[in-house]
DNA sequence: TGTACATCAGTGAACGCGCGTTCACTGATGTAC
DNA sequence: TGTACATCAGTGAACGCGCGTTCACTGATGTAC
């Protein structure tokens, strides 16, 4: 019989199971959301749309709102991991552009992930405080890129605003045509920031 | 009998009585959410506390969050009014930096709004909203003063990176020794934007 | 100033709703032999 | 390969809880005369 191999072991056929079912909840919770808003949306409807019973919901989610966040670690891991791999040639901004450029964001699923967000405080509210989590990620990873053993408030300001200047290019990217790259949007983004505040002189491209 | 002038008009008893009620429902909420949290607080904790029937909290709140931010408005209108009335001599950023200098912060109340706001997500959401407006608000003034008829995005960039900066340095103000001036932190604050961003020489005092 | 009526802040009780929990159960998958 | 048992994902029903609403009422304040 053929086995098919996957990464690390066999997965059991229980596992794999309970994996689709958790996707499958993640899934009809996302677009729900996306579509309906997340208050007018209960777990029930969740359930339902995924094919699970009601009281399923609450065997994989602890609550309402971690449907949209379990799994949702890492990405940022390997982002700031990406940044701490750039040449030591590049300054922290320039490293730090660089690795923004290099990170691929899918459109559609980003976009609906944006809309549930915005449906509601509750979720706005957890995001806020993943991004506190990850702007202290990356002050940490400025910090040693810099050689100091803990991050200043040097290294927390920059990422801060780095961060924040990242999101405001890809909520602009969201809500512009189809057609433009994140990367554009991105490099105007951090020309604007030059342009403002007087950015020690980048090598950020020209766009358009 | 001698009548105790207010500023417009006479408020009635009724009236009076009234706002006594909802004052007392904020402050109730504010010290009960700072010192239990906002999701372990119930309305009728809050009724209770304000010396009134559970009933009466929905008479003035539509929602159980809504107790915080009924009033709310205005303090950060005066501040962009206080902004636009800065010398045309002075570039944006100093602009920006001597209104927020001359703004000041009650220590305690805003320790305890601070304090309730941490304890939930969904007060956090909230927040997160009005910053949004507030860096919207603000935007569309620094393009007044740049004499632009519409905010662009450089004004929308430096208003966001300006309040984040501002908030980043009242919530080390807070968490910091009650002895030191907010005007020396948010001084500091932005002297590390300078550093880190290069900003056109600013007159950004040092302190300490 | 006094009386009669109108308004309206506050109350009490009952209810709907959705999140999240508890408990006893079913049936498929996995394992021991 | 086949049988007996163990595990565990999923289920159904009932419940607690707090937010927020509805309705009929009370009693103090305000107003008309």
């Amino acid at each position: 019989m053929v086995e098919k191999l996957t990464s690390t072991a066999k997965p059991s056929r229980r596992q794999e199971h309970k994996t689709r079912t958790q996707r499958a909840l993640q899934q009809a919770a996302l677009d729900l959301f996306a579509r309906n808003g997340y208050d007018t949306t209960t777990t029930d409807e969740i359930a339902e749309r995924a094919g699970v019973s009601a009281r399923t919901f609450f065997r994989y989610f602890p609550t309402k709102d971690s449907v949209l966040f379990v799994g949702e670690y890492g990405w940022f891991q390997s982002l700031t991991e990406a940044f701490l791999a750039q040449p030591d040639s590049l300054s922290d901004i320039d490293a730090l552009l660089e690795t923004l450029l290099a990170n691929e964001v899918a459109r559609r699923p980003f976009q609906l992930w944006e809309r549930a967000v915005a449906s509601s405080p509750t979720l706005r509210g957890v995001v806020y405080e993943h991004q506190q989590q990850d702007i202290a990620t990356l002050a940490d990873a400025v910090a040693t890129r810099r050689g100091l053993t803990k991050a200043d408030e040097g290294c927390r300001l920059l990422a801060t605003i780095v961060l924040y200047t990242y999101r405001r290019a890809l909520t602009r990217w969201l809500a512009g045509p189809a057609g433009v790259g994140v990367h554009d949007v991105i490099a105007e983004e951090f020309e604007i920031l030059q342009e403002e505040f007087g950015v020690t002189k980048s090598k950020a491209r020209r766009s358009r």
